[in-house]
DNA sequence: CCTTGCCTTCGAGCGTGCTCAAAGGCCTAG
DNA sequence: CTAGGCCTTTGAGCACGCTCGAAGGCAAGG
């Protein structure tokens, strides 16, 4: 049931477009995997950020990323994952410092699940706000064009989405 | 036809916590306003950000307000409705370099229409770009939330299903 | 009169998340 | 041997959008 919903989100999420929608199942549920180590280019095109974004992802605490002989990053499959969970979240807009208590959690052993649950809750709801007030703004925008001239200034004049 | 849409997608976005409807189906159509003039902290107050802010904006061109006989600004009905729409295409990310763009077409008359609303159409699509990250990023993290505790670090990772 | 409180301007400071520069190492191709 | 290219570390710099501090004005209430 979990996956059906997944996937039927994420083909409504991407159906307007035509877009790669199995490119996103497959980076979704990303069940296969077992990828082989990546240097530090590589990996930054897979996961769709600069390798500064990653050395500074490391800097910062939220990934260990082992060496090889010559001293350059070897991102594993562990180091991958984690990557793709953490640029996801970044992307639905958990800040920096939520994922460095979370993976500090991780870091500290299972008894510490139901917190990291609870993190995962809260952001579930902030990101659902988020998409609401989005929905709000998109509404009023598309008004706003389909009024196009028939307001004297710049303004359309929905509610405020609070909260 | 584009009120009814309008309409509909309000309520579709705050369908799902019973919210305010009849509230924010007021403020969409809110056509009659006349809002009488307001104190800064009135209108930072009714447009939910800060006196600080609202200076800012002024600052940067955004806006232009009133000063009363003391020198302090009066937010007529003008500038609420102008505040108004800055603040919600400031909500759904429209960068401030852009709406100052904006306003100076706006300012610099009628013949600039066609390129506001290719402003107001580029803005749309970014929401909606926005609208399906946040979906999608949603989808992962209420699978994540759903199949807690499976999974050893802060990933998807699930175990082999089907395939 | 004087305190309280909200307002003014102007410039500076801050939090976030990168992004880059400098100085240098390793490896491979020519 | 050397040049090119990608990598390393460290610390600094930047873009954005506020946010605040300092110094002071005006007006009402006690």
């Amino acid at each position: 049931m979990a996956m059906d919903e997944l996937m039927s989100r994420a083909l409504a999420a991407l159906g307007e477009d035509g877009a790669p929608s199995v490119e996103v199942i497959h980076a979704l549920a990303d069940l296969d995997a077992s990828t082989e180590p990546m240097t530090i280019a590589e990996a930054a095109a897979h996961l769709d950020v600069s390798p500064h974004t990653l050395r500074y992802y490391e800097r910062a605490g939220l990934v260990e990323v082992g060496r090889d002989s010559a001293g350059h990053r070897v991102y594993d499959d562990a180091a991958i994952r984690r990557l793709v969970f953490l640029t996801r979240m970044r992307l639905s807009g958990m800040p920096m410092r939520d994922l460095q208590h979370y993976v500090a959690l991780v870091d500290a052993g299972k008894q510490t699940e139901p917190e990291r649950l609870d993190i995962l809750l809260e952001h579930r709801d902030t990101i659902r706000r988020r998409i609401r007030e989005l929905t709000l703004s998109l509404a009023a925008t598309e008004y706003k064009i389909a009024t196009y001239g028939g307001a004297a200034g710049p303004d359309v004049h929905v509610a405020d989405t609070r909260r």
